[in-house]
DNA sequence: GATCTAGTCTGAATCGATCCAGAGAGGGGA
DNA sequence: TCCCCTCTCTGGATCGATTCAGACTAGATC
């Protein structure tokens, strides 16, 4: 049996609110009594106040939750995914804060479970996908605070992001510039539980996640300006968002049928897939990305970059210290063209 | 005022415990009353039980703590790290346990207080440098659980790791074998706060990093067994883990006198940072990594592998369902030398 | 000498649940 | 009819601390 608090009192024949300020409030005591109890403890093998206890009493936690809306161990899969953690880490280390990653199990009900068990004093939610609307209701009915950073924000939450519509227009139109007319669009999970390879979408509004939704819809806008309309861009759809997913995704039978130039990835990780299948397969076609991770520049990969630490630390600052002014609780981070070799012009037909 | 479970209890007209039984063990009661207490509960906003009062009461948080030595922040700028985290997460979410990543600040005092405050079931310390001691003693006085991937564990603790000093050996030898025999050894924070750049080490037992130490003995073992000793290999100390540090460290004056033919990196992070600064000097050493992550392949880069993933998910299950025989506390992985082009042969002098 | 103040320390209430022994009710068997 | 068993539900103790108003002491002030 671990000794307590109570323990550590009656040996040293003082209160427990005594002990407790020994720990918590040094100066409620004198410095002399303070260091009898402090020795007593350590004799007794008492390791200080119950962190579970002292969490229940004071009524905050000292630890934000990451929710990953993918699977958390696919949270590693994806480099960029990785920076947005070291910016929340940055921000979460310099409060003293740690960091709870919370597992998410696929189906809503799990989920929504496993947001109202998180002992935290609030959330960052990467990247929502369609399930990101129960787990912030989850959240809310907690009453904790929380900071999405997905692609439409409510007006009153706080967010940190970027503008994805535009982002993904300004790298399509440098495809577009460059004469790419039939290409193919890669994206995560375009549809629930689609195989690897091309699908058939007939509205963007039946794209359940609403980052892929917008980056999709940001590659349209390029496309339709120079009359090329939805219906004859080809739509991939890889399994997950990771390198063998991306190169699956291209590599499936009729994945890029003749007159395609192109393909524009929903993020670099599918890119550098797409890149791998095409190299093996030796077709040479233009591949560009998302995000500028860091393997992005050694290949060459043209794409768009966003400021992914940033992002993380600005979203746990907003958590951890929010702005008094509610204007400053959304925070939209700039995003630019990064243009390498990966795209070249398209072949003349 | 957040309602809780006694203000359903009271809304509802019957005992708090029966409020709970509805959530936790729902053949407790009757089916009927159950959906009563759930609907009043939603109506009232409740979102279930509170849990770190659930915590406290029940004796058990659901959630394992991952300790990184150096800061918290620069634990995802080592892929390896990431690699080890992966495998953890599988483990933890494969158990339905969420991951604390708890920041230790850099004074030992304050990271015992960390660790102290961790509201955990147990910990994943990983990759054990001098402050070591003092965390697994914090930890074992708060009677938590822990693994450790240290180069050097105690007996009666869980261990999972690799023979860091053979592994280590092992590039070296390659290298030998390829005539090299003026070389430098690059690895994190060789000495406490020395600057980037070439150290004196007069005794191996100097380097407070067990890992670094038996990394660098390895390597001394094997130049050794040709007739090169300590004395006549240059140490080169990195500020930090990190592919910049590494770039750094190789790139300062003095660092690689001419005799020298190859750097043996202790990380591949710190490699592919020496490769840079080389590149750019034009200078043509023979450059061997450690860990092999995926970033190695493409450079080719001569390395050994260690099973990073499978680190990490070996070492939370052995925190998360310990093996009943003791024996089995300790697990050895292998590793692997991967010979790739990044060292080629000594050139004839 | 009475009053005030500062410095220490105490006791009881509280945070929000879970657990366990046991009370009542209803049904079945002898 | 009586006893036992099962199914539901209750009350109170408990997890391990923190908090806050107040008690007590001793020295300072007038």
């Amino acid at each position: 049996m671990k000794p307590t608090l109570r323990a550590v009192a009656e040996a040293v024949g003082v209160s427990r609110s005594t002990v407790s300020n020994a720990y918590s409030r040094p100066d409620q005591l004198s410095t002399e009594l303070r260091r009898r109890i402090l020795d007593a403890a350590r004799e007794m093998g008492y390791p200080g106040p119950d962190p579970t206890a002292r969490s229940l009493r004071r009524g905050y936690v000292g630890a934000i939750g990451v929710l990953f809306t993918s699977r958390l161990s696919y949270a590693f899969t994806d480099p960029f995914a990785t920076q947005f953690l070291t910016g929340v880490a940055q921000a979460a280390e310099r409060h003293g804060s740690s960091l709870l990653l919370v597992p998410l199990p696929a189906d809503a009900a799990g989920a929504r479970k496993a947001v109202e068990n998180a002992a935290v004093d609030g959330f960052c939610v990467y990247c929502g996908g369609d399930e990101e609307g129960e787990i912030v209701d989850a959240i809310r009915s907690r009453g904790l605070p929380f900071v999405t950073t997905s692609a439409r924000p409510r007006a009153e939450d706080r967010w940190v992001g970027i503008d994805e519509r535009a982002a993904a227009r300004s790298v399509a139109e440098h495809l577009t510039g460059l004469g790419h007319r039939r290409v193919a669009l890669l994206a995560d999970r375009v549809l629930p539980d689609a195989a690897p390879g091309p699908v058939r979408v007939g509205d963007l509004a039946d794209v359940p996640h609403p980052t892929t939704r917008e980056r999709l819809a940001g590659f349209a806008d390029a496309f339709a300006a120079v009359g090329v309309d939805w219906s004859q861009l080809t739509i991939l759809s890889a399994t997950d968002n990771s390198r063998p997913a991306g190169a699956a995704a291209v590599g499936a039978p009729d994945s890029l049928p003749e007159p395609i130039t192109a393909v524009l990835a929903c993020a670099d990780v599918l890119a550098l897939g797409a890149l791998d299948t095409l190299r093996e397969a030796d077709r040479h076609l233009a591949v560009t990305g998302f995000d500028d991770i860091a393997e992005a520049a050694p290949v060459g990969l043209t794409t768009v970059r966003q400021p992914g630490v940033q992002k993380g630390r600005r979203a746990a600052e907003l958590l951890l210290d929010p702005p008094v002014d509610t204007d400053a609780h959304q925070i939209l981070l700039p995003t630019t063209l990064v243009v390498r070799t990966s795209a070249g012009p398209a072949p003349r037909s």
